[in-house]
DNA sequence: TATAGGACCTGTAGTAACTACAGGTTCAAG
DNA sequence: CTTGAACCTGTAGTTACTACAGGTCCTATA
C-alpha cells in the first residue's frame, strides 16, 4: 500500500517539508510519483525514514547517517566500522554532557550568590565581568 | 590605550571576523576609527567583549546576551529579573545533560550489544532499524 | 623615504538542519 | 463538478559564526 507524503510524516513523526529536504540532500531516494506528481512512499521509504530519524535522535549527525546508510545500502560493512562510528560518536556525547555539567556548575554557583532582591546590582552580572574565562 | 581589533581579538581569544560579526549585530558598539579606517577600543570594550564570551561560553543565546547587556546598559534592572534568566537558562541546560544522558545510555546499549567482529550483520545497525522512537 | 607585506577594510556567501513561506497544481469527498 | 485540503517547486529565513575576494592601510626595515 502507498502512502503520501503526509501519511509518511503522521506515521514517523517528521514533517512533510523536512521529508522533501532529506530527499533533497539524497538521505532519501525518490519515491515514485502519482500520474500529478505526488510523491508515493511504500514500507521500504518508511524503514527508512525511521532509521534516520533515530539516528537524529541519537544526535548523529547527516553526514554520519549518511554514511551509516551508505553502509546498509551497500551491505559491504563489517560491525567493526559501524561500532568504531558508534563508540567515537557516544564519546563526542559524553565530551559535550561534560561541557554542560560545567555551565550547569558556573550558574548555579553564580545564582546561588544572588538573593534575589530588588537591589540593582547583581552578583550574577559581576560575576560574567569577571575575565577569568572558565 | 588603544587596541586594533587583532589586538582585542588575542586579548579576548575571539576572533576579529566574530568581533566584526558582533558589531554589525549591534552586540558590541561601533567603535571610533583611525583616519585610515582602522577600529580602535578602549578598555570598555574588552570588558564588554569578556562579558559576551562569557556569557557564550555559558550557553546563554545572542538574543539572551543582548538582553543582558540592555540590562547592563540601561542600569534599570533589578537582581530578580538577571537571576530568573538565569535560573531559566540553567534549566535549560538541564534539560539538554537529560536528553545527552539518554542518547548515551541508548548508543551504549547498543554498542555493548556488539561485539565488534568482522561479520557483516550488525546489531548497533537492526537497533537503528526499529521503529520504537525513545 | 620608499617599499613590502602583514593587518585591516567591506560585502557576500557558506555552514547544519531544518522551517516557512509564496504561488501554483492535484486529489478526493460530497 | 466543485471545493478545499493536501500536495508541488523554489526560495529565503533561522543561529552563530567562518571564509573568502578584492581592495586599502600601517609600520618596520633598507
Amino acid at each position: 500500500m502507498r502512502l503520501s507524503i503526509g501519511e509518511l510524516s503522521a506515521k514517523t513523526d517528521c514533517n512533510s517539508e523536512t521529508i522533501r529536504y532529506y530527499e533533497r540532500i539524497e538521505i532519501l531516494r525518490k519515491p515514485p510519483r502519482s500520474a500529478g506528481g505526488h510523491r508515493q512512499y511504500d514500507q521500504d521509504a518508511v524503514q527508512r525514514l525511521v532509521f534516520v530519524r533515530k539516528c537524529r535522535d541519537l544526535g548523529f549527525s547527516l553526514d554520519q547517517v549518511r554514511e551509516l546508510l551508505h553502509f546498509v545500502d551497500g551491505g559491504d560493512y563489517t560491525c567493526d566500522e559501524v561500532r568504531s562510528m558508534a563508540v567515537g560518536h557516544m564519546a563526542s556525547v559524553k565530551r559535550k554532557i561534560a561541557d554542560l555539567n560545567k555551565m550547569k556548575g558556573v550558574l548555579s554557583e553564580m545564582v546561588n550568590q544572588c538573593d534575589g532582591g530588588q537591589v540593582p546590582d547583581c552578583p550574577i552580572i559581576d560575576a560574567l565581568f569577571e575575565s577569568t574565562l572558565r
